[in-house]
DNA sequence: GCCATTTATCTAAGTTTCTTATATAGTTAG
DNA sequence: CTAACTATATAAGAAACTTAGATAAATGGC
């Protein structure tokens, strides 16, 4: 029943961080989509253009726009498929990886000012939540995949 | 210094609730900045396309059409600001708060699938981070503000 | 009180980022 | 070996932005 934890709490913080993290991506001239892939790519390995499509839940055609935008910048490749004749298999580049870290970066500066002004205790209240949150996440994604 | 508490691991997590968040909007027929705007104006109460400009972070042109848009679905009225001629205080309609409501629900009937699934404990933990999530979420909208 | 400047919003036109519909080519099953 | 399916690509149009510039109300010297 979740009785121990506030759904409602969550839902709103949630939010709150999904709004405030959205925003960043301008700064790069790169959409949140095609960073959405470009991270996907740095995190999980080479994909294909029809995994891409499940995993950032836009139209087949859309990916394919994307990867040929990405590519056009040098942040990834197309290679063939060696096991399937139809498909390809989308690499990052090390261009591209660098572009993913930057990214992380500037958050992780971000992050660090604010989290300086918490306290201590708030600070470890939150460590003590990731392994939790992480948990969330990932069980969200299980779910998603069948 | 941050000591207590890696902000590699919280980018992470927030940036996978990000990508999680992101997607569902499209149930609706409204784009993300479309009900990030019906956010606001719900929780904050009735404001300036001025103000909606500096929150949402898009242009201000972007804003009166994403206003003209949700004026047509009814679910926001264009009132005159009664101290200042020029400017118009965007209010939301009952309808509008109900497609809020009902996103809210949506996700909390998501996120409550999940959570059942984590241990009490762990959903302890996120419980006890609410507040300090908060309290940075606050501390970024401060520092945007000026 | 008037004019120049600033502020709040709108309009127009173009770009980017998607969508739907359809084509092409490789794979698989009977 | 062909019919059905799968993976990607192409084309055309819709949606959601952008920049540039117009309009109208407010403000600040003078």
């Amino acid at each position: 029943m979740s009785r121990e934890l506030s759904i409602s709490e969550l839902v709103e913080v949630m939010g709150e961080f999904t709004r405030m993290n959205i925003r960043l991506p301008a700064i790069q001239r790169l959409s949140f989509t095609t960073l959405s892939v470009l991270h996907t790519l740095a995190t999980v390995g080479p994909q294909r253009l029809s995994e891409l499509t499940a995993s950032e839940q836009v139209t087949q055609p859309a990916v394919t726009q994307i990867v040929t935008k990405l590519e056009r910048e040098g942040l990834v490749e197309r290679r063939p498929d060696p096991s399937d004749g139809r498909a390809v298999l989308v690499h990052i580049t090390a261009d591209g990886a660098a572009v993913v870290r930057g990214r992380q970066e500037e958050r992780m500066v971000r992050l660090t000012e604010l989290a300086d002004r918490l306290t201590p205790a708030e600070r470890s209240r939150i460590q003590a939540a990731l392994p939790a949150l992480t948990r969330l996440v990932e069980l969200h994604r299980a779910s998603g995949e069948e």
